[in-house]
DNA sequence: TAAGCAATAT
DNA sequence: AATATTGCTT
């Protein structure tokens, strides 16, 4: 039911994709590197960040993903992550020996679509391809729905249950109701397309990334819906779309600084986040022990 | 008007 | 469980 895995001409697809590794220990790069063409990825390595934004800026369209060290001596691995971010738009996996809450969440803030513990393994390896299919799979969907925005944005404002001419006096409710005429791919007889119902947002990596991305653009004390809406630049999310998620943000966050205050003696409890936290629920593995206040 | 926050609804 | 909505406050 769903595309993506009818990927006509990808049928080689995790294969061949091309990695670009940054990290300064030479060691690593070369196990890396190993690893990776096990993978039948095709690898690219350098040993200096800055060295790195220069190879993706000359061939923007070159690589497919990231891996960078987070500790290097001539940019931090978190500013490469920011360029990365900015300029290419590319997934970044981040990785280090440190998994500390707040580095991950640093990373994490950043953009990084993972954050591995080294050492790395084989294991964590094979599928990063993951991240590049995702993004893929979003490209399209955002394609496709342009099509369909006005139509969505129809049934938003059409089957609102405050049609009793309550909350419709606000005129700046788009300008939606007016046009009636154009476009007639499908007739105006109100049949609402039932394929697009509900329409909740999913808050996919991928989306959340761009989320990110555009809080990070702003500052983080001087975000708002508004904003981040303007500059994630996704046609379909409503600014409600975006404080509902900006709100559970920061819960999360939140959670995150409190469980990191809390630590700090213990034992090497959980080491990483990478994978599981992170989707549509990032973070609470457990259940809910909050305090509700 | 935009935003945050918490409760509550879906 | 995740997201939407609402009502109240700033």
């Amino acid at each position: 039911m769903e595309n993506g895995f009818s990927s006509p001409r990808n049928d080689a697809f995790p294969a061949g994709l091309r990695v670009l590794v940054v990290d300064d220990d030479p060691t690593w790069l070369k196990i890396l590197e190993k690893m990776l063409k096990k993978c039948s990825y095709e690898v690219t390595t350098c040993c200096l960040a800055t060295e790195a934004l220069d190879l993706l800026r000359e061939r923007k369209d070159g690589y497919d993903i990231v891996i960078s060290d987070v500790n290097m001596p001539d940019m931090d691995g978190f500013k490469l992550l920011e360029h990365v971010g900015l300029e290419m738009d590319l997934p970044v996996i981040m990785m280090s020996v440190d998994g500390e809450t707040s580095r991950v969440m640093k990373g994490v803030q950043h953009g990084a679509c993972d954050y591995l513990l080294k050492p790395i393994r084989m294991k964590e390896l094979r599928n990063i391809w993951q991240h590049v299919f995702r993004k893929r799979i979003h490209e399209v969907r955002d394609i496709e729905s342009f099509e369909c925005i006005e139509d969505i944005q129809m049934m938003r404002n059409g089957s609102d249950r405050y049609e009793d001419g309550h909350l419709l006096s606000g005129g700046d409710l788009t300008s939606v109701r007016k046009r009636k005429d154009f476009e007639n791919k499908y007739d105006d007889k109100d049949f609402v397309d039932p394929s697009t119902k509900k329409v909740r947002v999913v808050w996919t990596v991928d989306l959340h990334q761009k989320f990110v991305k555009a809080v990070n653009q702003i500052g983080f004390d001087k975000v708002g819906p508004k904003k981040i809406l303007d500059l994630m630049n996704v046609p379909w999310l409503t600014r409600e779309n975006v404080a509902s998620h900006l709100q559970k943000y920061r819960l999360y966050l939140s959670r995150l600084q409190k469980e990191n205050d809390l630590k700090t003696f213990g034992g090497v409890k959980y080491s990483d986040m990478s994978q599981k936290d992170f989707p549509g629920s990032f973070g609470r593995s457990k259940p809910s022990q909050y305090a509700p206040k």
